[in-house]
DNA sequence: CGCCTCTTTGAACATGGTCAAATAACGTGG
DNA sequence: CCACGTTATTTGACCATGTTCAAAGAGGCG
């Protein structure tokens, strides 16, 4: 079960909503203005996709980068593995978000990227990358917009790990999800398919299972949030961001002024 | 005492040691090969320093940037404010640090800059950045290279917060920053300057003061560091990184292969 | 010398973790 | 379609870690 294969569409997969055709596309028009050129070769580059099991790496921890992935349906995270053999998850990466530009630059991975769900995505070569950001100065642009809206995320959940108590946090971390999935159309007002267990819940906010499980629970009894069956419901988004404070600034949705 | 001026030299300035030439030179330099033009450049802009006051906020949340600041001399720190009042620091700037490259590309910022020392700084305004980028490949790599490693080392503290306990927390912190600090000639071997109060630490780790306090105390009894009067010692750092199972890949220093 | 900030201490309290076990849902093969 | 093994969720009791409140020292700077 933890092979690649060509085509799997494995089980999971028919659970996994299709996003608007090019997610990618859609998200880097907010930061940039594309031009129809910069849209075909966007297009051109995610031609190429292939389906990857859920639980399998797709770069690991110490790996040279050799490719650059981009998910175009199904859900993946970055993690790390600590000594204790604890594992703590780093980032989720959603429909049209892609695993930056460590591969252009950097020399190794200093953590890894697994599928979370069934994915399809495209793999992107070094070349590519290169040739993208040498001769398409709005894809490049675009890309490093989208490499410094993730530091945003990343600093936002440093301060939930940092500040925010248990019910708040694992609140924040829903406001975020939804609003992240509305954008590339994966949302509706009220809720969202997220593949997320308790365990990766944990893995995310710190907790322990049995933690997560309970305020999981409290945020049910308070008419927040549900999430059964992968499947996420907000009620009242509205109370749900009032309750821990949510400000999607720093998520940089908004056009440029 | 919040106020800027032309050049105060503060009375704090006279304990900030003074950094190899030039330090972020010395920096980029170390992911990618500047050649002797680049050198000059990057010279060239850094000509332009002045002295900033502890505590000023070099900019603020919310505000549109309009340059990116260079930490030439002193430390710096990116926070947030909670709504409750509670402060988070986000990261740290040490000599040769550059408040990356939001300026270019972000509407607005999603958190603060503020000096924690007098500094001395270059700022470098939003015109020069495009330059860079445009006519100065290497550097402009040399550039994308640095908002990575600091993504490294913002995925590193958020594990530090979601998954290690207190006392190795704050190991991991000063087995960090001495690395960091070595790397630009500031710190030798079993010690340096740093001028993190109880109360920062705390701001940085999550901690409340008297449990930053406390966990201090605890790495001092055991030998491992000792930090008084804005002097970091540590006796035996191989002891020390042994005791967090600190592993330096994430920062990224070791020379391309 | 006196104010200020930073550090330190103690005791009561709150939050979240650990251990162990039961229940429920899911996925596979018969 | 059902039986079974596996994984995910739930529960309770007890324990560990870190917080809060309040107050007392220490050090630095004017």
């Amino acid at each position: 079960v933890t092979e690649p294969s060509q085509r799997p569409v494995p089980t999971d997969a028919a659970d996994v909503p299709l996003p608007e055709s090019h997610a990618l596309i859609a998200k880097l028009e907010r930061s940039v203005g594309l031009t129809d050129e910069d849209r075909g070769t966007l297009a051109g580059v995610m031609s190429q996709r292939r389906w990857v099991s859920s639980q399998v790496d797709l770069i690991r921890e110490g790996d040279r980068p050799e490719s650059v992935f981009l998910v175009t349906r199904g859900f993946a995270c970055r993690y790390k593995i600590l000594v204790d053999g604890q594992r703590h998850i780093l980032g989720l990466l959603v429909p049209g978000d892609t695993c930056d530009l460590h591969v252009a630059i950097l020399n190794r991975m200093d953590h890894s990227i697994a599928a979370l769900t069934a994915c399809e995505i495209v793999e992107i070569p070094r070349s590519t990358i290169v040739d993208l950001t040498s001769n398409h100065p709005r894809i490049a642009q675009a890309l490093c917009w989208a490499t410094l809206v993730e530091q945003g995320i990343l600093r936002e959940w440093l301060t939930n790990l940092g500040q925010r108590g248990a019910d708040q946090r694992m609140a924040h971390l829903f406001c975020e999800l939804l609003l992240r999935l509305q954008v590339v159309g994966l949302a509706g007002e009220t809720g969202c398919f997220l593949p997320l267990t308790q365990v990766h819940l944990a893995d995310i906010l710190g907790f322990s299972i049995v933690h997560a499980n309970r305020t999981l629970q409290h945020l049910r009894f308070l008419g927040l949030v549900d999430l059964k069956h992968r499947h996420l419901k907000v009620p009242n988004l509205a109370r749900l961001r009032n309750f821990c404070s949510f400000n999607p600034e720093y998520l940089h949705l908004s056009r440029r002024a």
